[in-house]
DNA sequence: GAGCGCAAAACTGTATACAACTTTTAAAAA
DNA sequence: TTTTTAAAAGTTGTATACAGTTTTGCGCTC
């Protein structure tokens, strides 16, 4: 595998802790760089992060609670795959969950939440302009964690991310357009719904 | 720390995996065995289950996913001591997704489903019988997750068990009377719905 | 007696070493 | 040529060793 696709270019020259090493792998799974069903080595990993094997198992088990990735004993680790079943369970919990979360969102933004989601909006608009689709995505979903964290909801938002997150796995493996994400107006349209306090629209527009 | 408190008896003498660990503290937990707030040091929890650190940590990061136990950087793992707005958090999101998972366990449970549930809620009986309140009160989250399990909806089901675990921490910390389970005719009514195919009721009920 | 400071003990985070299992590869038999 | 089998190469699971941080305990000062 080539290292470059996978290595975030880190902020910090030295010291690459565990976490770091699970940041960068959920996004370039999230941004698609590594595909479903790809196989995760550990010791390939290790010398791509420049780290021992043990940090690489502590990222690798803590994607596979999030689900992105899929362990098997004395098998290794391989990006998850999820069937369509699957794909129809977690689009039918974030119909259950995120109305609800958008409404609360809608009752408590503040003035810098909207500054912050228009940001987003902005940054996956840039990012489509340059055609680096894989970003988009990413900040697509992170618009959709964002309104979780405004709603201010701790349980359901870190439920909402999980889903998410794995709404990036489904996309990869079972959309055939390029417009995978939500539309541009959607989006808009919700976070001036968020800004007006009108909670019934915002549930709506999710 | 006296090791038989939180030493689940094995079945198998030999090979506790880590996965084994794991499931022991986390049964421990559940019956209040161990209480929130309390250190759990590694070498402690090695030496009582005779293995080494190695899958002791793994078992506790498992533990934190669930948010069962607080990690601390280099301060250690503490069983997790929700706040009050995790609870109220917790509760409300179980008041969302449980009623939901209920009615599709009406709509789905078999005989076999139905009988299953009748042995937890007779288990369960049983051990408020011996004045085991533990088990008891673990019992009663198990029966719980079966429902979610019947439904068939895996992606909401590890929701509900995941609200269930942190469920019992919160009775641990704020519950003053003893009788913190469900009503046992409440559970009795449940099954009854289920078995009917009364998905409003089930509902309703939950 | 209370509070501060420093050194030692204890514990966690990471790296390395070894054991067990899986897959591959190649040779032998059908 | 195909199938079977066995060995070896590679990978994961677990244990141990070491480094860095936090806590503890004791002596000192005020």
């Amino acid at each position: 595998m080539d290292p470059a696709i996978i290595k975030t270019p880190s902020a910090r020259p030295a010291q690459p802790l565990a976490e770091d090493v699970t940041r960068a792998l959920t996004l370039a799974i999230h941004e698609h760089r590594i595909k479903p069903g790809m196989k995760l080595g550990e010791d390939e990993l290790a010398d791509i992060y420049g780290v021992s094997r043990t940090v690489v198992r502590s990222a690798l088990h803590a994607l596979a609670h999030l689900q992105l990735v899929d362990i098997q004993r004395n098998r290794g680790a391989f990006v998850a795959q999820p069937t369509l079943r699957d794909a129809r369970e977690v689009f039918e919990a974030r119909e259950l969950l995120e109305p609800r979360i958008a409404r609360m969102a809608a009752a408590k933004a503040t003035a810098e939440d909207i500054a912050l989601l228009q940001q987003h909006i902005h940054d996956e608009h840039a990012a489509l302009a340059e055609a680096d689709h894989g970003r988009a995505l990413h900040l697509s979903g992170q618009f959709h964690i964002e309104i979780a964290r405004i709603a201010d909801q701790q349980t359901i938002a870190a439920f909402v991310e999980s889903l998410i997150s794995r709404s990036s796995l489904i996309i990869a493996l079972y959309w055939r357009r390029e417009s995978a994400l939500c539309e541009k107006h959607a989006h808009h349209e919700l976070v001036q719904a968020i800004a007006d306090g009108n909670g019934d629209k915002a549930a709506d527009l999710m």
